[in-house]
DNA sequence: GAGAGCGTGTACCATGTACGACACACTAAA
DNA sequence: TTTAGTGTGTCGTACATGGTACACGCTCTC
C-alpha cells in the first residue's frame, strides 16, 4: 500500500543501470542491512525499515530523507520533537494548513524565513 | 524524565479533592484500562500508554489532547497524517518555526484562520 | 466486624518491530 | 569451468509495546 518497497526498487535499478554500484547486495551493504533484509524490504515482504535504516538508504540513493521517510509511513522524528516542545501551537497550526494550497504553505514559509512581516 | 505518569497523578488528586470519582480504579475504568495498569503508569514503572489512551485519559481529566501526548512523547497520528502527505513543505515549516517566539507562531496561525493576506 | 472501595506488587503474555544467518539457484565473467 | 556476484526463500530472534489477571493489605463506612 505504502509503494515503499517498489519505488525503492525502481530508484535503485534506474541508478544501477548507469552505475553497477548500485546491486541490491552493494546498497545494502553500503546501508548496513543483509541483502536478505533489503530484498524483502524492495518487495513489500518485510515493513519499510526504522528511521535511521531508512535514512541512510535515501542518502545512498540521493533521496530526499523527509520525503523517504514519508512514503515509509513516519515522520522524521527531529520534527516530533519540534512539535512536542510546544504541542498546542504547532499542532493548532499544522491542522490549520491540512487543506491550504502548496503555494499558501510555502509563502508562509518564506514569509517567515525571510522575517519581513 | 517525561514526568507524564507523576502529572497524571497530580492532576487525578486535584480532581479527585473535590470529587470522588476520580479514584484511581475509576479512572481507570472510564479510560478503559486495568487498575494495576494505570497505577504502574502514575508512579512511572510503566511507560506512557497508547495514543488511543492516552487520548481518552486526556479527556477523562479535562486536559488537551495535544498537549497531553506530547508529556506521552508522542505526536497525534493525525498531525503525522497530514505532514506525510506533503513532508517537504511541512518538514520546511516546522523547522523554519523551531526558534521562532511563541507569538510569531500564533501569528501565523491567525493569519492563516483569518485568511486576510 | 463485614463489605466495599482503594492503591499496589508480581507474574505473565500476545503482538509488533527490525532485523541477522544461511543456503540456494541463477548469471556473467575469467 | 571455476568463480564472483546477484537476488531470494526460510528460519530464527532479541527487544519493545501495551497491556491483563490475580492477589494482597489497608481504610472507611454501615
Amino acid at each position: 500500500m505504502s509503494q515503499f518497497g517498489s519505488r525503492t526498487r525502481e530508484l535503485r535499478e534506474r541508478l544501477r543501470a548507469k552505475d553497477r554500484r548500485y546491486s541490491l547486495r552493494q546498497v545494502a551493504r553500503r546501508v548496513g542491512v543483509e541483502p536478505a533484509y533489503l530484498s524483502k524490504v524492495e518487495r513489500g515482504a518485510a515493513a519499510p525499515p526504522s528511521e535511521a535504516t531508512t535514512v541512510r538508504l535515501a542518502a545512498d540513493l540521493g533521496e530526499d530523507p523527509d520525503v523517504y521517510l514519508a512514503m515509509a509511513g513516519k515522520v522524521s522524528s527531529d520534527l516530533q520533537e519540534i512539535i512536542r516542545k510546544r504541542p498546542k501551537l504547532f499542532a493548532d497550526l499544522i491542522r490549520q494548513l491540512r487543506d491550504a494550497p502548496d503555494e499558501a504553505i510555502f509563502q508562509v514559509v518564506r514569509v517567515v524565513r525571510d522575517g519581513d512581516w
